[in-house]
DNA sequence: ATATCTGCAAAGACTTTGCATGAGA
DNA sequence: TCTCATGCAAAGTCTTTGCAGATAT
């Protein structure tokens, strides 16, 4: 997909991917796509806005919102849907690299744990489940979602 | 679970299970029940209502809401994202059960396919994949989520 | 009899749209 | 320069809440 390369040369290493795909490069698109490489965590639209807001005061949470769209398009940016209400984001790693990791979801608290344990397993079975339904219903895959809903190591402590 | 059976008694097969958490047992319930066990359709609040809506012409969209979210919590419903921003039902087939399926997610036209197939092979990884995390992690896992995304035959054909 | 459920209307939360101003290439 | 992007306000959508009247047990 990229060039896998991020050695910095000004330019953040996406700007040639925006500009690729006929999209300008903003400061306020740089500003959230700063934000979104620099943390593991999952942002809401209004997380990313309420982080920027200290330096970019003015800028709007709309303007959040559709750069998200257009990261989202360009496939630089996944986004989720933990059951909370609001969409998360968060910068894509592609299925195929080390760092590609599946959620588990706290139902009550709402927390959100990465974890990377059985992706080899599970990568595997994936693959044939998609190359397999791709043939049975002529389905183009292009992504899979995975995730496992449960209570966290506090909230099952709680509940005793 | 349940008892699995299903043979009519003039109540529906659900009547003890909505009972044996404190609720009643009403018309509205009973109608939303009906639809629900009688499609393999992925139902949205308001498809619900307008098949209401025939039979009972003065329920409100406000009951299904609050009818769908006691079905899902005591058990007998899914509560789906699929990403078009409104929230999908399903009659709920336990882990276990032969019905047990998964989705194929179309990212264009929105169409949801089920797929059983592969279901046996997923399970035996989601077992050791979920007794894994939740020893690692702490976490109690009581439900796990796995869609496929991509373009469905129609969609796919029209692209090209 | 009475605690629960329903339907209506209104409110709430997140997200999108319209439009004039501002900025990138 | 000229098209694209931004910010504000307003609108849109789905969902939840408040409350008086109706219903199940």
């Amino acid at each position: 997909m990229q060039s896998g390369c991020r050695r910095g040369r000004g330019l953040g290493w996406w700007h040639g991917h925006i500009r690729g795909y006929g999209y300008r490069m903003t400061a306020q698109r740089e500003a959230v796509l700063e934000i979104m490489t620099k943390t593991r965590e999952h942002l809401s639209a209004e997380d990313i806005y309420h982080q920027l807001h200290n330096l970019y005061p003015n800028i709007g949470l709309t303007t959040i919102y559709r750069t998200l769209e257009l990261l989202v398009d360009t496939g630089l940016v996944y986004k989720f849907d933990f059951g909370d209400g609001r969409a998360r984001y968060e910068i894509s790693e592609g299925p195929d690299s080390p760092d590609h990791h599946h959620h588990l979801v706290c139902t009550c608290c709402g927390k959100i744990t990465n974890y990377t344990d059985f992706i080899d397993k599970e990568r595997k079975l994936l693959n044939e489940t998609e190359m397999g339904l791709s043939k049975k219903f002529n389905f183009k895959i292009t992504n899979h979602l995975i995730q496992f809903y449960g209570l966290c190591e506090k909230c099952n402590k709680d509940e005793k």
